[in-house]
DNA sequence: TAGATTGTTAATCGATTAACAATC
DNA sequence: TAGATTGTTAATCGATTAACAATC
């Protein structure tokens, strides 16, 4: 099997080109030089470079890259010429918020179905999908090929949410859940943990007021 | 100034270990290894010890580290051993669930002022907290001496809000809105991208599907 | 003492960046 | 042709990991 090595720092930073990329096209710009992305991006126009460099060649030497192909051929990279259906679990503030949330929208993602344990929110609707209680995940999920599943339950029972998506067939978990999930190797895992990125900031507000200098890497998110 | 450089996964590794800590202090365990850590982070055992490096000794050679020190230890680290109160701007769903997040309220983060422009929720209260117009922002936020704020509005808005909360004073800005923001380089900001966890997934799962292997680095998120 | 585990060094690995030939 | 900008190489930089002496 092929094998293709790509930094998933560099499929984070398409992400964000991509989005930008969308900005600039609605502002009527038709080509942009790497350095332009870069600025939009917070990165520098080498690493723009080196990151599509990966994938193939999308520009034109003295001229730049053409807005909307660029922005296409990323979409096409990252898998966002389609839409996504995914499974969400945990319908409680966090996951009423993602459901709702347009940057999901926007990109084409669609949660089809819902799942919580609570006898309230069940049978309740948003839009068109029935909350259904987590007994049913399994069978629902594997009967609908549900590929993406997102965990916002609390901490103690994303685990065996976990375990249940596994078993209906998921093959992409993002987990919310602010703790370490074991899922077999084929599975792909992420998580978004809020309290973290709060805890970085208040780890360098921490070390400032102590008198310290906190120079570090340059980095994407700064 | 004494410079002090900590790689930044260093940072979000030690808020990993230290809520893995929480949990093993609650089922009683006393003493732990670093490769118990790591196993409980999904990281291996010398990450674990290299991190903590940075800080000082915890541990005792032949024994492992004492479950609560550590917890506390690393909490001390971060800043966590005081409360924190942030500035929370958009009271829309997200923000909606930030301000109720349970994992922001165990780990001491209080949003003690939020702000949005939809007339419908300014006056509205939250707990105490009243729901006020963003022309109060600055006034309010520097009069707090709010240090922290918090992004929670649509992405073309992000960058006024986040000159808004620079010009009051705030030192560090969590932002969810999916754009790059441009900041003094003296303030910390880091990003809470949602879509882009989801389109890393998207992505490898499309890899899979052309049928490619995608080994890569094994990385906490894993 | 024997076994266990830390703290730290040095090697490895991988990602970022500078520089420049290619070329529009 | 002169100027601009890409694509790519090689150098640099930084983070992870293996290995082991220190030591409980």
């Amino acid at each position: 099997m092929r094998v293709f090595k790509i930094p998933e720092a560099t499929i984070m930073r398409l992400s964000v080109y991509s989005r930008f990329l969308t900005k600039v096209k609605k502002q009527g710009k038709v080509t942009i030089s790497s350095n332009d992305i870069a600025k939009g991006a917070g990165v520098n126009s080498a690493q723009v470079r080196k990151d599509l460099s990966f994938f193939g060649e999308f520009g034109t030497r003295g001229v730049g890259y053409n807005v909307e192909e660029l922005e296409w051929d990323i979409l096409k990279i990252l898998g966002l010429t389609v839409e996504w259906n995914a499974a969400l679990v945990g319908f409680g503030h966090l996951g009423h918020a993602l459901a709702l949330h347009r940057g999901f929208q926007e990109r084409g993602f669609n949660f089809t179905c819902i799942f919580d344990n609570d006898p309230l929110k069940i049978g309740t609707k948003l839009n068109d999908v029935e909350v259904l209680p987590l007994a049913k995940l399994e069978e629902v999920v594997a009967q609908n090929h549900t590929r993406i599943g997102v965990i916002s339950v609390p901490a103690d029972a994303a685990q065996d949410i976990a375990d249940s998506l596994v078993r209906a067939g998921v093959q992409a978990i993002l987990n919310f859940a602010p703790v370490y999930l074991s899922v077999p190797q084929d599975i792909e895992l992420r998580n978004v943990d809020l309290a973290v990125n709060l805890e970085v900031l208040t780890f360098y507000l921490e070390m400032h007021r102590q008198g310290y200098s906190t120079e570090r890497t340059p980095n994407l998110a700064k």
